[in-house]
DNA sequence: TATTATGTTGTAATCGATTGCATATAAACC
DNA sequence: GGTTTATATGCAATCGATTACAACATAATA
């Protein structure tokens, strides 16, 4: 009911200035000590509180960053929101959260939207491989002032900071796994190689084969969405072929998940007549019983504290030359039983 | 570089006054429809924006709202966010997002920055039993007009909305489902009970034990810690009992894991020897290939929707009496190998 | 022609805090 | 005692938008 109290108040109430009071709760020297210990003491006792809005329009902080993903509730993406949470609330940031499901419109409307709000930057793990195109992402770029930090789904642009990980090892580390395995025809699960984390996962895989001489076969490689059911649509055509594969590299481990199943179903034994690599140490890639999953870990906590880092030093920074970081994770490869043929492996 | 243009830049380039332009980008009548026409070009050309801080300071409304959750990385409460973000945004609201690591004193803390920051309101699953302790949730109470729902752990506060499953059904069914098992001795690993959830979890259990001719047995309750860890430590109690259980009924699926493996590892059978049973449908209870785990589901998505539209009521309603809802979402039972003895089941 | 109504725009206060500049008081110095 | 200097506070503009009220011009009416 009743109204916060303000500044107004408190200097009404002791017969000063607004200013004073300002200065006074700001510490500031040219207010004396005993001013300023009246105000301090009044303030409290008044249950003031300063109003960040009124701060934020004044300073044109508004201490908010906006964060985008494709979803909020998949472990990869809730563990880096977690990361970026922790990092930046100790500097006085909150952390404002936006789903695209992978849809641009979406997005695109997700970054005019924070933009309007103010927000001190933006962390974004982008939905859209044409990013560029879009009138409200252009529109952020060219407000320099305003730090914009990719994670995981970057896009390469000049002048813009991203957190990844190094996909491409993660995808040699994973076929060079299952090279040593033995295995000789490796297909991979791919996906929309637009984005730079699938096209990288792709090369690390091609350069792996190529490395240790097995001949590329671009029929054993197909393009899968990122869940189950594609993974099994996929597992299905592939082991249709006329020669099935011995091993399965997916860059995803819902896809990994829903190829298991399928191969399973279909009389084969994961690993001894195929091995399986899946992409993300999500969680019940461990607890899966029968066939833990073989997957990448791309450590996403960290994936978020560093964006968060990157972020902090963008806007601390007031030189006029623009600080650009690009930081690349190291993955690891953590082998479970899904590719595990030989015990000693 | 350049700044961002305010009504003011259009009002200068136009000859007019900000007034003006502020009610011809309002579409107010009183503006002539050529002036109108006339400023909504000239601040399409010169890309203006509103500057919603702006706004929030003079008409007190931030379009903010703040989510406080034990942890964001975990699937109920990620999909619990979800829900909020997509019901609110529609709406104009954007969702800030905290974390307590279910610590009071954080907790407290971030009430208070979120207060501080003017949101319209605040959802929440408290951390602290005791939360009408706290000195910032107190002041949050006082002040009527920024509305407070809680969803999943609540509190029994007069005034103050809240979106729940019924837990005592849940626990309730759980344990009918035990007894029509043939499970006689049925262990429950509980926690902290002065959180409702998990109080009426043991309710539950309790009056099905009744219900059924089955005496109420307290060393076979436990408070155990929702995680894979705690939930072996416990187990190990069990198992070690002069008569051991026959069924565990976990108020968490992490603990359930953890039971499971425990008794795995000790030689035993589930579900011939031990039945389980978790509580949130975590995914990998349905993942697990050997012993896909018996839990019941929260319904998070939608209790999310819910909570984000009992919030979307209150700070609609203009009235004097402040309108207080509290919804309960029923849970379902979801049987998989864990507890399923009979296939007939 | 004087008066009222109508439509359109301007004036200025407001939201709450910050800050450059001016000013008042008191102390210090010659 | 008069002038300088330090200290403490006030004045007023600013951030960007909204809005009650005033004011003006024009058209309609008596």
């Amino acid at each position: 009911m009743k109204k916060k109290t303000t500044i107004y108040d408190i200097a009404e109430k002791l017969g000063l200035t607004a200013a004073t009071v300002s200065r006074a709760l700001n510490n500031n020297t040219k207010i004396s000590l005993n001013t300023r210990k009246l105000v301090l003491d009044t303030a409290l006792e008044m249950n003031y509180e300063q109003n960040k809005l009124a701060l934020a329009l004044k300073s044109g902080k508004s201490y908010n960053v906006g964060v985008i993903v494709p979803r909020i509730d998949s472990n990869f993406f809730s563990s880096v929101i977690r990361g970026i949470e922790e990092e930046l609330y100790p500097k006085g940031y909150h952390v404002i959260i936006c789903q695209t499901h992978n849809q641009e419109n979406i997005e695109n409307e997700k970054i005019n939207s924070l933009v309007n709000v103010q927000v001190d930057g933006i962390l974004m793990s982008i939905s859209n491989a044409n990013l560029e195109e879009n009138k409200g992402f252009n529109k952020l770029l060219k407000n320099k002032k305003t730090p914009l930090v990719f994670f995981d789904r970057k896009k390469d642009i000049k002048g813009i900071s991203s957190v990844t990980i190094d996909d491409f090892k993660g995808g040699y580390d994973a076929t060079k796994h299952l090279l040593d395995q033995g295995c000789k025809r490796i297909a991979h699960l791919s996906n929309d190689r637009n984005f730079e984390i699938f096209r990288n996962r792709y090369l690390g895989y091609k350069q792996a084969l190529s490395d240790n001489g097995i001949e590329f076969d671009e029929s054993l490689v197909i393009e899968t969405q990122s869940n189950v059911l594609d993974g099994r649509r996929v597992a299905r055509l592939l082991l249709d072929m006329e020669t099935p594969p011995d091993a399965i590299f997916s860059s995803s481990d819902f896809a990994a998940l829903g190829a298991i199943q399928e191969i399973k179903e279909s009389g084969f034994n994961i690993p001894e007549d195929i091995c399986v690599v899946g992409f993300s140490n999500e969680p019940f890639t461990r607890f899966m019983e029968l066939t833990a999953i073989t997957t990448v870990d791309q450590f996403p906590l960290e994936m978020g504290r560093t964006a968060a880092q990157v972020f902090l030093e963008e806007v601390s920074n007031t030189g006029d030359t623009k600080i650009t970081k690009n930081v690349v994770l190291t993955p690891q490869l953590i082998i479970r039983k899904s590719s595990l043929k030989h015990k000693e492996g």
